[in-house]
DNA sequence: AAAGAAGTTGACAGATCGGTACACTTTCCA
DNA sequence: TGGAAAGTGTACCGATCTGTCAACTTCTTT
């Protein structure tokens, strides 16, 4: 298959499997909807199941690549960029293709901790906290880790918040509560980075 | 289908779904784990997916039920309860069953927002918001919704993080963020409750 | 121009899917 | 005790599933 081909699968599947699901969009529905024949597709993946994983794999480059491009257009200091991230989420949640993370549905759907597909979705996760604690880490907090660690936390429950419940509002929630940890945090860390910080609560 | 045969099909068509997810576990597996003919399901169930609608159900009473319990024997103040929930949510996470929740996962195998799984799945969030909204506002914080709102992005993440990096350590990070969270909310609430909490950090 | 690579089309295999039908067995209750 | 209710077991239906195959077409490269 030629790498256009290939890639022009990959794009159609991932459309296809963020809006009905890895389990219910079989091959021949694929078939229909990239119209690449089932011959190509298995020309290139063994099984459904690596054809997912690709599909996963290229969503985790674009996600994270759109996620970091878009939050250091969005803000050039560290502190601001952790709060950025909820901006840039927000635009996401308010697409007419949001349907929670792929990755959190790929792991619903294989919860399996063996599993492949499980594995990439974890992999994508350990990735973006890599991000994050890199963010936090330059932010100069006390705990760059801990502060990481629930950054993430308020990132995947606005997922799954904004999915499950409409995205209306979800990102102010989350930047809020984020504003408040990193606050915090910057509050009680050592270093002089943190002096820039008014000594007042953040802002309404 | 007697009250008591439903009730065993219910309860083993809950743990064969929460294993397997919705979509990869069908009805002659269903047989095969709960020992009930299918002609006796499809007397009671019109269709697989009205089944899952009641294992839904059933799995949002038994869940609300218990994590009420637990946070209430966990501790006995609006504050102390809030936060309790995250302890109550760790002992979930460390059970051999944990695979996520039902809901997020049944959202996630059925995204389309007109479904009924998803729509019964939304519900038991906005119950469960509903209810530690309730606790906010007993706690006396400046902004019980917002808070509440906050502690739900918190548990919804850490739902997803145990399930997808393990959940060693989410308890703690979670706790920490949600003391973060009401302490600074407590500050700034003009309810006499709030004198009550030290002037100073949340303890480490 | 020709050969090789890549892709398409349609049929197919074997399995599984959700759901139905029917003959039978077991349980319950008057 | 007997009839009704509830449940079981098996076969079956039509559809769909993943994956394969063969004959063919189109594209690319030499």
């Amino acid at each position: 298959m030629s790498r256009s081909k290939r890639n022009e699968l990959l794009e159609k599947a991932l459309i296809a499997f963020n809006r009905g699901g890895y389990y219910a969009v079989g091959m021949d529905r694929l078939v229909k909807e990239t119209g690449i024949s089932k011959t190509s597709m298995y020309k290139h993946f063994k099984t459904k199941e690596d054809l997912i994983e690709a599909v996963l794999r290229l969503r985790d480059e674009k996600f994270r690549g759109w996620l970091v491009g878009r939050i250091d257009s969005l803000a050039q200091d560290p502190v601001g960029r952790l709060l950025a991230m909820f901006d840039a989420l927000d635009e996401w949640f308010h697409t007419k293709e949001f349907r929670s993370c792929m990755f959190i549905r790929a792991s619903s759907e294989y919860p399996d901790s063996n599993h492949q597909v499980y594995k990439v979705s974890a992999e994508h996760k350990r990735l973006i906290l890599n991000y994050v604690t890199g963010l936090a880490q330059q932010a100069g907090v006390e705990d760059p880790i801990l502060l990481a660690k629930q950054l993430l936390l308020l990132k995947e429950g606005a997922i799954v918040t904004a999915h499950m419940l409409g995205p209306d509002g979800v990102q102010h929630t989350a930047k809020e509560a984020a504003k408040t940890l990193i606050y915090a945090s910057l509050k009680k860390a050592p270093t002089p980075l943190a002096e820039s910080i008014p000594q007042s609560a953040p802002d309404a």
